[in-house]
DNA sequence: TGTGTTGTCGTAAACGTTTACGGAAAAACG
DNA sequence: CGTTTTTCCGTAAACGTTTACGACAACACA
């Protein structure tokens, strides 16, 4: 069915050689026998076989991307891939690339789908999400020489992979900015307790902005829960608890906002009337809650855009004339002032 | 760097034939080749390279799902879909198989895209999501001969292939059952204007349920508009315009639910009080909406699992004993009751 | 002992490309 | 006209597998 390049050759009277070259825009084939080669391919509607070049090129022209749901997402994901991901394959697809997605069950490391990925050669690169402090998919990588980037930084492997993350630190300090010139002190921090790097850069955002505007660090309005609803329906009541008790949250994650938010009303706590609110990550949900949530807002289109260039300029198959980069960028977020705060 | 089937035969001085019988499990091998084949595997770190594999086998083992963003959906996508992946994917990774994600730019067409996957190989078959009612995507396949099975029905292809639908007619009909159980009898309906499937099948139930409470359908109360929030804002008070006005709104889809709610609360108008509103598919925003939605779900990463499995019962490759079948199935939401109706 | 059967393995072709190499013809040059 | 260069193309190897085929030995059977 599928027409082989032997086809185009043998229809054409010449060697499968020069069909190829002549497909593959190489100097050496003459004009007219290129033309008559498109025309031809065209005309037998052939393409070359993926497989094929794969094998030969030692490349599939495919790229992992690999996403890890947190447990407890049973029923609807992260919002936040999807724009990200639709960046990310909107610039592949235009380098011809594929991209292909590797998820982990829920909670538990990637390692062997990794690995599975990397062995049999079935992507040219990697590109991982929910980056943990400590990351041994980096060290993996790293070690395997097999080329990725990481959405979010790591202190694993060094500087030696594309990092494109978002700003959390600003964010946190920021968001205490904006809450201290409203007149609070006692501002609390509700994190996941993943060990997902985007926790600690906001602890020290909102750590840093405290100190600069003379606030003790109380220990007792940090907390940490399970990375969704639960966790922050869970962990609310304990900075409530404290002696000395918020008049503001910064919750570092929605998901933990909307649960929180929950424990709050029902200690008879309105958010944006007896407590300040603000979320680090912007998601559709904080638009549409009552009250609407003050948020910090990514753009995670470009991002995913971006993140995909910066890959392809540390591949050296890819790479433009000044030869392959590793670059790293942090993205700020936008500031979404609503009734919350 | 990467080792492979010739490594691992020149260390253990057989040929490279007997090592790929070995690892392939074939019976004309004797069983302590075998275990020392396996043994030099596990220490050689030897994995089979895919593109070597599927070029021989002329099975590349990916699957392409291909989704199409709806255009304005710029900030978030479809929450839809991520769950319904996740489901996917798990089940075609316990088959070995790959999953790659086929986005076409928002509101355009994507045969060439598909095109691109087909012609080239790249995939064993495809998952096609945003069925419309005519589908070139699905003529295209058909006539192709390209394995492929579809999330939501279709007009298009006749029933040649597996396809899974959330059951719109059903949700429809038990919609406006719920209204009329509640007194209502000017019900209104918002779809999409798209030609997808599942906004005619919502019209189907929806008509049928009024005509068996003996209720007149009243075109005017029938609009269609944009598939987001923006669709939703401009369509509703098409409807409330009307002479005779609803005391109930059914909307086809989220994202227009929400503008549609925006645009009744600029009239003055409060869901859940003056209006009673149900959405066809839930979402996470339909929960935490103040005042939150009654809407029907679906069970999407199931789904995801299970047309997974329809897909790979009608590939002679991976059929069971039992052979291929072409399974198409049907499968209802469940009504979330909430504040909204 | 001769013949058929079974178990095990090696050989080599095949999948569809790309590309290094060399050769023939044409063109350029003296 | 001889020589060198250029242009163009064909040949064949290579990428890493899987698998049809045949070979050989061991074994069973008559």
């Amino acid at each position: 069915m599928a027409s082989s390049i032997h086809d185009l050759a043998r229809h054409l009277n010449i060697s499968i050689g020069t069909v190829s070259r002549a497909l593959n825009g190489r100097a050496d084939v003459n004009a007219d026998t290129r033309q008559r080669v498109l025309e031809a391919a065209r005309k037998l509607n052939y393409s070359p076989n993926q497989s094929g070049r794969s094998l030969r090129q030692g490349a599939t022209r495919s790229i992992a991307f690999m996403l890890q749901p947190h447990p407890g997402d049973q029923q609807y994901g992260e919002p936040f891939f999807i724009p990200f991901l639709t960046g990310l394959q909107a610039r592949l697809a235009e380098h011809d690339l594929d991209l292909m997605v590797v998820m982990g069950e829920p909670g538990q490391y990637q390692q062997e789908r990794l690995r599975r990925v990397v062995e049999t050669r079935r992507a040219d690169a990697v590109v991982l999400a929910n980056t943990r402090r400590e990351d041994d998919r980096i060290d993996y990588l790293s070690k395997a020489g097999f080329p990725f980037a990481t959405l979010g930084r790591s202190q694993s492997g060094g500087d030696t992979y594309p990092s494109l993350d978002i700003d959390f630190e600003r964010a946190g300090d920021e968001a205490v900015d904006r809450l201290v010139a409203r007149g609070h002190r006692r501002i609390a921090a509700i994190r996941p307790s993943l060990d997902l790097n985007f926790g600690y850069l906001f602890l020290d955002g909102y750590r840093k902005a405290l100190k600069r505007h003379g606030i003790e660090v109380d220990p007792n309005l940090i907390a940490d829960g399970f990375i969704n609803e639960t966790g922050g329906y869970q962990v609310t009541p304990q900075v409530m608890r404290s002696k000395n008790p918020p008049t503001a949250i910064i919750f570092n994650n929605d998901a933990m906002a909307l649960g929180g938010c929950k424990a709050l009303a029902e200690m008879g706590i309105k958010p944006g009337h007896d407590m300040a609110v603000i979320v680090i990550v912007d998601t559709p949900l904080c638009r549409y809650f009552s009250p609407t949530l003050t948020a910090f807002r990514p753009s995670l289109e470009p991002m995913g855009r971006r993140l995909a260039e910066m890959l392809l300029a540390s591949l050296p198959a890819f790479a433009g004339p000044e030869g392959t980069r590793i670059i790293h960028e942090v993205w700020p977020l936008e500031l979404i002032a609503r009734e919350s705060d």
